[in-house]
DNA sequence: CATAAGTGGATGAATTTCTTCCGGTTCGCC
DNA sequence: GGCGAACCGGAAGAAATTCATCCACTTATG
């Protein structure tokens, strides 16, 4: 998507595309991936005008926000993994950044319950692959360490992310994260 | 709230009100307190004539849920209470059921994120506080068997079963609880 | 079986949301 | 600094969704 536009970007649109971007997530994140545009446009601080001319559709904004947060999520599983000492540091360490930024997106961030339209989309499902992968290196890694529940999915880890992140941030939040690592530690 | 009325209800008439209760309920879980009346009406294989007569406003519908949500939490709690050997099982039983029947209620269960004017109704805190007198009961019974964590409060619990309970179900659940009662598990 | 209680869903009003369009502003290059 | 192209905000009409009532018809109950 927008795979040349993005360097003829003028730089103060630029800056604006990313607002909207990261504005859009989180209302995602909080209100669903209905929330009207025009909340959006608030959120990141700019007109409807700007983020219609920017994203015709709720499809192509929903694409960039998911293709953004496997991105980030890929940049954050491999700093983890190559910062820690073991897999099970590095998945924990992986779990809390994940949490802290709130890369939450629809159900379960492995795309189900996305438009098939966007799921459809190339470069998402490549983004999407290759995070999963770093994902699955670090859990299996983590299991053959014996640190980490032999019982227990990536899929079932990432479903409860993403109930984690889901809606309003509470104080709770921290400690529930911290007693389900406790749970998923060996 | 309906206090006489529901004596004086015709029988297939309450058959229609609890159904419309207990779909209002699920949905409610599923999408948000914000779910149009007359898809509530239809989930309960009723009119919206029907669904109008017998709560005026969604206030009326939204107090009735939430207090058939505390009645039915109580009675679970008492029941797990008295038939089980310890405290620190009878725990894990009352969650196990709240998680089954998808007792949820908007954020947290405790009232936040209700529209003031129902979270003033009477009926409604009497309710509450009588459910929250039992869990918590169970909660200090536990962490004085020393089975549960000293470090973890009823908010925390709770909100943490909110936030499984909240959307649409899924295959992981099952898993999410049963590693979080690990991790709770002292 | 009489009748009071209850029902469903069509309908017009009210509200929300979408999307375009354009006068005015800002960036970036000379 | 000045100029043109790129960009911006938000007003406004169209479209879609949701509300809430009303009444002809059905059903439980004494």
């Amino acid at each position: 998507m927008t795979g040349t536009s993005m360097k003829t970007l003028r730089a103060d649109a630029r800056r604006n595309r990313e607002q909207i971007v990261e504005a859009a997530r989180l209302l995602f994140v909080e209100r669903g991936p209905d929330v009207p545009m025009e909340e959006v446009a608030r959120a990141a601080g700019v007109g409807v005008g700007t983020l219609y001319r920017r994203f015709p559709d709720r499809g192509e904004l929903l694409t960039a926000v998911a293709l953004d947060v496997f991105e980030r999520l890929s940049a954050m599983a491999g700093e983890a993994a190559a910062g820690e000492p073991d897999a099970w540091t590095a998945l924990q360490r992986f779990l809390k950044g994940w949490a802290e930024f709130r890369l939450g997106l629809l159900q379960d961030a492995l795309c189900a319950g996305m438009p098939a339209a966007v799921a459809a989309n190339k470069d998402l499902q490549r983004a999407r692959e290759t995070w999963l992968e770093q994902f699955e290196g670090l859990i299996t890694a983590a299991q053959a360490e014996g640190a980490l529940r032999e019982d227990v999915t990536l899929t079932e880890i990432a479903v409860f992310m993403n109930m984690l992140i889901r809606g309003e941030p509470t104080p709770a939040d921290e400690m529930i994260l911290h007693v389900m690592l406790d749970g998923l530690h060996r």
